[in-house]
Parts: C-alpha cells; sequence; structure tokens
DNA sequence: CTGTCAATCAACCATATGATTGAATGTAAA
DNA sequence: TTTACATTCAATCATATGGTTGATTGACAG
C-alpha cells in the first residue's frame, strides 16, 4: 500500500474542503440541525422545505459524501443520522486560532447573547 | 431602519455560508494559516503559490467579503492580517455538535495523534 | 516628468453547484 | 400480481467559482 506522509496530508485537505463546502449551504445546515434531534427519512427532512425532494436528496448524499450523515437503507426508505466524526477536524482547524478569539472574546459574548435571546 | 429578526437570522446565515465557503478552499485555508503568523502584503502571500498573484488576489478578496481577513492599503501596498471574528460564528455553530462529540471522543483523540505525528 | 512596480480590474474560459422535471428502481400493500 | 410509494438516477439549465491573460490604477524612485 502506497501511502506516504504527504498523502495523507493532501487526503485530510481534501477531506476539511468537503466539510467546510458541505457546512456552507444553509439548506444543508438546517438538514444537520433537524438531524441533531433524530434520526429522520429522507421524506421527512424533505418535507419542510420548499425545494424538491429530488433536491434534497442530493444535498443528504453530499452530507453523506462529506462524512457528516450516514443513511441507511431498510426496505425502500432510508434512515438518515449524523456523523460527526470529520466535523472534530473542521473544529481542530477552527482552533487554531483561539488565540485570536481570546483577543476578541467580548465581540463573541455579544454573539451569543443575541443567540440566546432569539431562541428565547 | 427596517430590521426585524427574520433579517438578522438571515443575515447571519448568509455570514455563516460565507464564513464556510471561505474556509472550503485549501489555498484559503493556507492564506489564513500564513496569516496565523503575522500581517503579510498580497506578494509576499502569493509568493509561494503556483498561481497567478491576480488569483491570490481574489482568494484574498473571497476571505475579505467573509470577514475573515482585513485588508489595510497604504501606499501602493496592501496589508493583509486576520480578523477572526465571524470565525467564532462558525465555531460556536460546529460547537452545537459537542454531545455528539463526547459519543465519539476517542476518533477525535486518535486523529489528534495524527496530527501531532505530523508536526513532530 | 517618466518609468517601475504592487495591486486591482476586466474579460474570458472550464468546471462545479443547486435547482428543476421526468424516468427508473425496488419494496410494501391491495 | 398489480398498484402505490420512497427514493434515486438522468438530463438539463442557470449561475457561481477558480483560474488565466492583458489593461488599468496609483504611489514611489530616478
Amino acid at each position: 500500500m502506497v501511502d506516504n506522509k504527504k498523502t495523507n496530508t493532501q487526503n485530510e485537505e481534501q477531506e476539511l474542503s468537503a466539510v467546510f463546502a458541505a457546512l456552507s449551504d444553509p439548506v444543508r445546515r438546517a438538514i444537520l440541525n433537524r438531524l441533531g434531534e433524530g434520526e429522520l427519512l429522507v421524506s421527512q427532512i424533505a418535507q419542510p422545505f420548499e425545494i424538491s425532494l429530488q433536491a434534497v436528496s442530493k444535498h443528504i448524499h453530499v452530507l453523506v459524501k462529506a462524512g457528516l450523515v450516514v443513511q441507511e437503507r431498510t426496505g425502500r426508505v432510508s434512515l438518515c443520522r449524523l456523523d460527526t466524526g470529520p466535523i472534530y477536524k473542521a473544529a481542530i482547524w477552527l482552533n487554531r486560532y483561539s488565540k485570536y478569539w481570546q483577543a476578541q472574546f467580548d465581540t463573541m459574548a455579544v454573539w451569543l447573547d443575541e443567540l440566546d435571546k432569539k431562541r428565547k
């Protein structure tokens, strides 16, 4: 098996790109939010959206390819659930900027307040 | 000033989309990495890349639009530095999945080990 | 002034993305 | 064994993205 450090790094880079790209779409983030509350069928995921079922199915596929969602087909339905392994890596990458977070901590505090207000 | 809760949420969503989209490109992540070590001119940022200066300039512009980089033009040069405020929001968003992190903590530990090995 | 140089603007191109509609697949129910 | 239903596949379309090259802007040096 040919697999050196450089190749690994490239794979990590690609994986990171796929995760961030998957998270860059509001529909996909909404799907992840709903899956955070429990497993759902494709049709259940699609229900609240105004776009077609096929479009939602494609979004789910993007999430699966990025490793954020696992799909398990039993019979004619397909259960989807979170698989947040790769999100670790994204979070870890973001954490490398933590020293800057400290410097601008007030900004974050303000934003957290706003977020709390919205959730009431 | 017309600005209701729904509009705010949409703005937050768009901002989050812009941040994640900006982070989804390996060149832009590399730029952020380098800026993490200090301020740099556009030409200095472009130097290690094989793509054209114009392409790098466009990448920087994407980072500026996402609010991750601030560009300050003095004379004919343009200093770039990190502005990680919006990264807070991305990190906070990711943290909503922290309960899943706990469940799969072993996976993260393994990945962190690999990361350490790479940095040696 | 005039030429040089950092950076951006502009036009263009190839490919990727997100959506649609219609057909196909395959399981469950009648 | 039909029929209905959940999901995916396929073809198509409009727009976004990332790259190129060439022209433009605007500050500094000779």
